[in-house]
DNA sequence: GCCGTTTTCGGCCCGACTGTTTTCAGTCG
């Protein structure tokens, strides 16, 4: 067993015992070592093979994981696990995946309406069964219909940097059958989506069988569902259902932009092709010739995506922009956005420090920085409000930003502003006062809570802020938390407008769980010449490698270097803030 | 269930707010 699925089994344990109430601790030391087992570069096996070594070495891991890890290490599976879901009938879990249920209120909609789907929850809600319960109201119904919508996603639906796990281990694996000459996954993974249905692995090999049973031997494959002369289906042990095609060479190109999609993006280019007399299918370009009554196929395109395009006078398109939205326009003009990269990264105005609830100190993200080759952050952790981060008062604020003074005294290439994540207060306004504003480098200006209130009360809120002249940024704009909790109701129309009234940038939060702004409101942002700031939000020095999420959503927003704020030379970005 | 140690068990980060309830579950980072 793979580390992943390790972490898989104990994340499960940790779900089961949550529903049955176990000790909230116990819970805790299941997730705490499925998390630290998910994140070992090292295969647990290899560390249990070696006889000068134990598990129990491992932080978070004692006698009790270390003696499970042993056993599913041989044999697989887990007796412990096995007896809890005999106790819990399958299905009450998938319920606490509602926003607004957790595992007591699962367990009462199970044991008094026999509830053990999210179909029948609907149902029941539907028919206002569900707030005649103890503990259940008009408006827990409410939410929880609300909810409800979420919850159906997330069981189809895997985030793109889980996808991305499985991807990598799916890759290097086939990448061990010499048979296979070319190998790429293209679909909506290709494209970046913020969220993946399934995968299409496209494979060029010269022994079709070789690379068929190479796939089927993937270790994640729980089933096989089909399997034909040129395509496999298989089910991952996650659910996550995998395409295989197998073609020829001479149609790898067309393969690839025909399954990378998408769909609208193609009934473009088809038609496209069409007027032109030519053909465009997952096997290559083909010329249409009509002769006496007969019309004749000739193949003249399919190797690469570029000759595909070229074929039908189109350029080659990155596949974040292949949503039928600007790129046909673009291409008309003859200037295709070049979309920002990584490489043109420059800074990090947003993370947290061992002062809130970040975990290491101002030295080790500054140094983590350095070493991902930054020439600029901004320190920021919580205000006040967020108590349960230990946010900062203006005098522990000013504490703080002595020690960043210093900390920049030490560092001649990195530069660190003071920065502060500053709540917006439910009832209106800034967690801090404007004084302490005003010393600050940066400010950023964050929704953490009241994000039930309504569209009005939440969008006066935001534009409040966004006139307070200390405020610099306004972060993750929309607050959702894909999968898990749906945006806050808010009038991103009119934040934007006053975005731009009041020169204020905003936030492309790379987090994978957020990914906020979105790629329809980058573009938007774009259009309004409002600058976007990708940020990691890190909270240890390893955050800030989800920087490349950020930029992927950029990139499908249809950003530039020049759309990205932290991508200006340090000087630049001060300016643009304005500072001296 | 882990950790640490004071070697046998107590602490584990935590406090305000909402909705619904009358004592608590869920949520926020």
């Amino acid at each position: 067993m793979t580390n992943q699925e390790i972490a898989a089994v104990f994340e499960q344990v940790a779900d089961l015992l949550e529903y049955q109430s176990a000790n909230p601790f116990r819970v805790r030391a299941y997730r705490n070592g499925a998390k630290k087992i998910g994140e070992l570069a090292e295969p647990l096996a290899a560390i249990h093979g070696d006889a000068a070594r134990r598990l129990t070495e491992l932080e978070g891991i004692g006698k009790d994981l270390a003696e499970k890890i042993a056993t599913l290490l041989a044999t697989g599976t887990l007796p412990m696990l096995v007896e809890l879901q005999a106790q819990i009938p399958a299905g009450v879990l998938t319920l606490s995946r509602v926003p607004g249920v957790g595992p007591k209120k699962a367990a009462a909609l199970h044991k008094e309406l026999g509830i053990s789907s999210l179909a029948e929850l609907r149902a029941a809600c539907e028919e206002q069964r569900v707030r005649g319960l103890k503990g259940f109201g008009a408006k827990t119904e409410e939410t929880i219909l609300k909810g409800l919508a979420v919850a159906e996603e997330a069981g189809v639906r895997m985030r793109w940097a889980d996808a991305e796990r499985v991807v990598d281990a799916l890759l290097e694996h086939m990448r061990g059958e010499p048979a296979i000459k070319q190998l790429e996954i293209a679909g909506s993974f290709r494209r970046g989506r913020e969220t993946i249905g399934d995968l299409d692995l496209l494979v060029d090999a010269t022994d079709v069988p070789a690379a068929m049973d190479r796939f089927g031997a993937f270790p994640q494959v729980q089933e096989t569902l089909a399997r034909g002369d040129t395509k496999m289906t298989v089910r991952l042990a996650s659910g996550l259902q995998v395409d295989l095609r197998v073609v020829p060479a001479e149609s790898f190109g067309a393969a690839l932009q025909y399954f990378t999609g998408s769909k609208d993006h193609n009934v473009i280019v088809r038609g496209r092709a069409k007027q032109q007399g030519l053909k465009v299918s997952d096997w290559g370009v083909f010329r249409i010739e009509a002769a006496e009554g007969e019309s004749k196929e000739t193949y003249i395109a399919g190797r690469t995506e570029e000759e595909v395009y070229a074929a039908v006078g189109l350029p080659w398109f990155p596949p974040e922009m292949r949503e039928a939205r600007e790129e046909f326009n673009w291409a008309a003009a003859g200037a295709l956005p070049t979309l920002v990269t990584l490489e043109d990264i420059r800074g990090d105005l947003h993370m947290h420090t061992t002062a809130s609830d970040g975990q290491d100190s101002i030295e080790a993200m500054v140094a983590a920085a350095r070493a991902r080759g930054l020439s600029y952050v901004a320190i920021t952790d919580h205000s006040k409000r967020v108590s349960m981060a230990r946010g900062l008062d203006g005098d522990r604020l000013r504490r703080q930003w002595r020690e960043v003074d210093q900390v920049n005294r030490q560092s001649d290439d990195v530069e660190v502003l003071k920065g502060i994540e500053c709540d917006i207060l439910e009832k209106g306004g800034m967690d801090l006062p404007d004084d302490v504003l005003a010393e600050a480098d940066w400010v950023i200006a964050s929704v953490h809570y009241g994000q039930n209130q309504s569209r009005q009360q939440i969008t006066e809120r935001i534009l409040e802020a966004l006139e307070n002249p200390h405020v610099d940024m306004l972060a993750h704009p929309t607050g959702r938390l894909i999968n898990r909790r749906e945006p806050y109701d808010v009038d991103l129309d009119r934040v934007m407008a006053a975005a731009v009234k009041h020169r204020k940038l905003l936030e492309l939060n790379a987090n994978p769980a957020r990914l906020d702004l979105n790629d329809v409101y980058c573009a938007a942002a774009k259009r309004l010449g409002i600058p976007i700031v990708i940020n990691t939000d890190a909270h240890h020095t390893d955050g800030m490698d989800v920087m490349r999420f950020g930029v992927l959503q950029a990139r499908r927003g249809g950003l530039t270097a020049a759309n990205v704020a932290n991508t200006r030379p340090f000087a630049e970005f001060r300016q643009l803030i304005g500072g001296e």
